[in-house]
RNA sequence: GGGAGCAUAGCUCAGCUGGGAGAGCAUCUGCCUUACAAGCAGGGGGUCAUAGGUUCGAGCCCUAUUGUUCCCACCA
């Protein structure tokens, strides 16, 4: 019947075997079903180039606790997995693949290319999934889904054409962010802004037909090569004369208007701004007011083009040193300052961005935008912290059209058909056979791909089917809660919400759980160039998924980042044996089909009293799991294991498992299984293996604990007196400690303690108690007596709530320190009473705190006074002797 | 320039709607007590960043200040 545990616990044997029964038994899986409510997590879908990392172990730890409690808590739950595509990231991958053969993209084509990404994608696409399932994820895997797979793909074509249809979607030369590595648009989202060591050029431009001059300063010397005019504020007095008048841009010879616009803060600088239209969001916008030419200097490999004159061909950086060099020949160049600025560089690559002119898919967001706003504000959308609904807000406020064309070709090719005729783009599933406009049988379809988070805005939709209208996608849908990390927001959490507003017209899940980074050590971002990352496989390999998870989960807030430290993982290893030990030893005292039924009425007051623990803890948990607390649910279930159950009940209990003719003994044994299964339970959607493998090791009826039902709180288990009677003996117990190490008492001297107290109800908590009040604190007999008076000399006196406790020390005791020890003590219980008589004589306080509050006080000041005359009792005595 | 977070024991961090400051690690003392030395028992250590305010009562709410981290932003 029960089997017993091997000596220690080996997490990387148990744990592959459990998760090869959960998936034998299906477990992970889940149909719609409308007689169960449903529960439903996406995953935020890894990319295919990925390892798991520790910001993936923390988000799936997360997500499998939810899903895990959802499901043991009766929900239909369901966690849907799978990958994304990563546009650039598996394209530069493959690229740089193809460089070692000595092939170019160029060279083999795109239909050769693709196939060589599909096999990367085979061969490297399910390292992450084994990951994740090394963790323990309960995904539903036979829903597993992949962003450009068929029905995704379908997905994504079907809202392309919608979006388009609705005006939504639309193409334009616009000045765009050009990442000249990776040779492709890049969006807003993807840019970061870093402050970089730069520098501030002075320069000037001839005035035509003076001899002046107009000074200005630029971070970027070789963007006049594009400059179509030169501004000033209007308001300007320095200037006014000039304006109306004509620059003339070296090198180029081009003749540029001054003009005024009041964008330019006279303030700052010189108050004279060179225009660039074509190379900057600013003079873009300027050169539009005054209708000025666009000059594109920069081809796609950010070398300068045909229009930048003799420095044509040039690098960039090349050609800025080379402008700076020949303005000085030309007494144009006036002096350069070191300054701190800010540079966009692409997320991915890091290399500096070019903003520059091109024609590029858009989806224009105003509208798009509105709706996911109110979502928010309403509450249909909630974020957990919910200061991140802020920075939710203050990005859909200040959205620009998003840039969704990618010059890459791994990722799904635009359906957009332009006539060869008549150049009408012809946006379609699939190609048309002819032009919608002027019949021509002859169309290209465009050569872009879309943003990889196109696909993935789609995500809790299109996983379960869309735009099918499936069974999945009406009962799973809205999904309940995403977990993700605060870094990705903007590119995902809201291009899926107005994504799912737009198309499903419900938020595609209700709640946002925020975490955050997890950094090493020192605090500092796992990175690969720091090489300070910290592999959660290594750790899974030495202590195990359980420890991993739990040393993830617990001790940090949500929405804060964590620090790795190694001792946690050692605390958190020492816990899992520590739990182990304890089934141990349980199943040690269990006898081969022995009868463990009991009726509450043979419970002694310290099994009430755990079982009265452990049923609080199930409401606290439960409330903290909803809550989405999961740190603080782990936590006291961590407490309560160690602290209660195995330093207290435990304890308690032995005397009784080693008596075979104590009566008792079975409601021990009770109690002792009932409350391990229990708080293993609770425990399980953090450690799921090993509660597993404790819960089908201890009990016979159940197959598994991940599909047991979720403890409750129960009436019948409270046990508010009970409670109280072992706080005192346990109170009693610590002062006896205390005394005997402050004497240094060998812990093997046994000595009678006497227990006296007027208080027959004190008395009966003791005689009840006394075969383990006993063993913990180490007394050979404990006699119970109505008399609370000193026993004198010979004894050593310690004061507790209701009563006092002597124990023969005649030998040990100095009496001039107990002396000071008991005056010390009443010090103490002075202050303790004058607290409370302060607070109870203060009108305000009698008059305005609840009820409950008062009656606290007030018995704590009963207590204390009680206490406080027995020890100056007891400290007369002493002294009179 | 705008916004947010953090500041609690030597270290790393909890502290849920305001009712007497907690954990882990570290440290000190004593224990191989038949589940666990990856353990047990006991101790020391905090005017909860600063200054005001609200309240009968503030680590928690409000205001300001200081330090620190992060996010957003087109000052050339």
């Amino acid at each position: 019947m029960y089997k017993q545990l091997e000596k220690n616990y080996d997490p990387s044997v148990v744990e592959d075997r459990l998760y090869a029964k959960w998936i034998e038994k299906n477990y992970f899986h889940a149909e719609p079903d409308s007689k169960k409510e449903p529960f439903t997590i996406v995953i935020p879908p890894p990319n295919i180039t990925g390892q798991l990392h520790m910001g993936h172990a923390l988000d799936n730890a997360m997500q499998d606790m939810i899903i895990r409690f959802k499901r043991m808590q009766g929900y239909n739950a369901l966690w849907v997995p799978g990958t994304d595509h990563a546009s650039i990231s598996t394209e530069v991958k493959i690229v740089k693949q193809m460089a070692e053969e000595g092939l170019t993209k160029e060279d083999i084509g795109r239909e050769a290319f693709l196939e060589r990404a599909w096999a990367w994608k085979k061969e490297y696409g399910s390292r992450i999934i084994n990951q994740l399932k090394k963790l323990g994820s309960s995904c539903d895997w036979e829903r597993e889904r992949f962003t450009m797979d068929e029905g995704l793909s379908k997905a994504v074509v079907e809202v392309f054409i919608r979006l388009y249809n609705k005006g939504y979607i639309y193409k334009g030369e616009k000045l765009i962010n050009w990442c000249p590595t990776c040779q492709t648009t890049i969006s807003d989202a993807e840019v970061v802004h870093e402050d970089k060591e730069g520098h501030f050029w002075h320069i000037k431009y001839p005035i035509k037909g003076t001899d002046k001059f107009l000074e200005f300063a630029t971070t970027r010397p070789e963007t006049m090569l594009g400059d179509t005019a030169i501004a000033v504020n209007p308001d300007d007095d320095r200037y006014t004369d000039v304006v109306g008048g004509v620059c003339v841009v070296p090198f180029v010879d081009r003749e540029i208007p001054i003009i005024a616009d009041s964008y330019v803060d006279m303030e700052f600088g010189t108050g004279v701004v060179k225009i660039t239209p074509a190379h900057d969001p600013n003079d873009f916008e300027v050169g539009i007011r005054h209708d000025l030419p666009r000059i594109n200097i920069l081809n796609d490999d950010g070398t300068i083009n045909e229009n930048g004159g003799k420095f044509a061909g040039m690098d960039r950086y090349e050609a800025r040193k080379a402008i700076i060099d020949e303005l000085e020949e030309m007494g144009l160049y006036i002096g350069c300052e070191d300054i701190k600025h800010a540079v966009g560089t692409h997320d991915r690559c890091g290399d500096v961005i070019e903003p520059l002119i091109k024609s590029q898919w858009f989806v224009k967001m105003e509208e798009l935008a509105k709706p996911a706003i109110d979502v928010l504000k309403d509450g249909r959308l909630q974020f957990i912290p919910d200061r991140f609904g802020k920075t939710y807000l203050h990005w859909l406020d200040n959205i620009r059209d998003w840039c969704i064309s990618r010059q890459l070709w791994w990722g799904h090719r635009i359906p957009a058909y332009y006539c060869d005729q008549c150049g009408h783009i012809n946006v379609a599933a699939e190609k048309p056979n002819h032009c919608e406009k002027c019949g021509c049988k002859s169309l290209t379809q465009d050569e872009d791909s879309l943003d990889t988070w196109f696909s993935s805005a789609l995500w809790p939709f299109s996983t379960l089917g869309w735009p099918d209208q499936t069974e999945e996608l009406k009962y799973f849908y809205p999904t309940s809660v995403l977990v993700t990390g605060y870094d990705i927001i903007f590119f995902w959490v809201i291009r899926m919400v107005f994504s799912g507003l737009e198309q499903m017209n419900d938020v595609p899940f209700r709640k946002v759980l925020i975490h955050g980074l997890v950094r090493d050590n020192l605090g500092r971002k796992m990175s690969k160039s720091l090489g300070n990352g910290v592999d959660p496989l290594e750790v899974i390999n030495e202590v195990g998924a359980d420890v991993l998870r739990l040393t993830l989960i617990t001790g940090n807030a949500p929405g804060n980042d964590m620090r790795w430290r190694e001792e946690k993982v050692t605390a958190n290893r020492n816990f899992s044996n520590k739990l182990w030990n304890a089934t141990r030893f349980i199943l040690m005292n269990f006898k081969e089909g022995e009868d463990i039924k009991c009726d509450l009425l043979e419970l002694t007051d310290s099994d009430k009293w755990i079982l009265s623990k452990v049923n609080s803890l199930v409401k606290n948990v439960t409330e903290n799991l909803e809550a989405y607390e999961l740190g603080v649910a782990v936590q006291n279930t961590y407490d309560f294991i160690w602290d209660e159950f195995c330093d207290w009940y435990i304890e308690m209990v032995k005397p009784r498992l080693y008596n075979e003719d104590d009566k008792t003994r079975n409601a021990a044994l009770w109690t002792l299984k009932t409350v391990l299964i229990t708080a293993l339970k609770l425990l399980h959607p953090c450690m799921p293996f090993i509660t597993e493998e404790i819960f089908c090791s201890i009990q016979s009826e159940e197959e598994s604990i991940m599909i047991s039902k979720w403890p409750e709180y129960k009436e019948e288990y409270n046990f508010t007196k009970e409670e109280a009677a072992i706080e005192l003996i346990k109170t009693a117990v610590k002062n006896i400690r205390n005394r005997r190490a402050e004497m240094n008492v060998a812990p093997s001297k046994k000595v009678e303690v006497y227990v006296g107290s007027a208080d027959s109800e004190v008395r009966k908590v003791f005689e009840n108690g006394k075969v383990f009040f006993a063993a913990l604190a180490s007394a050979s007999d404990v006699i119970v007596e109505d008399n609370a008076e000193d026993k004198g000399k010979d004894f050593v006196s310690i004061v507790i709530p209701g009563g006092v406790i002597s124990i023969p020390f005649a030998e040990l005791i100095d009496l001039e320190k107990e002396i000071a020890r008991l005056t010390k003590e009443k010090e103490k219980l002075e202050k303790e009473v004058e607290r409370v008589e302060k607070k109870l004589s203060n009108q305000g306080f009698v008059a305005k705190a609840p009820e409950k509050v008062i009656n606290e006080e007030r018995a704590k000041g009963e207590k204390y006074k009680a206490m406080l005359e027995s020890v100056e009792k007891q400290l007369a005595s002493l002294k009179s002797m």
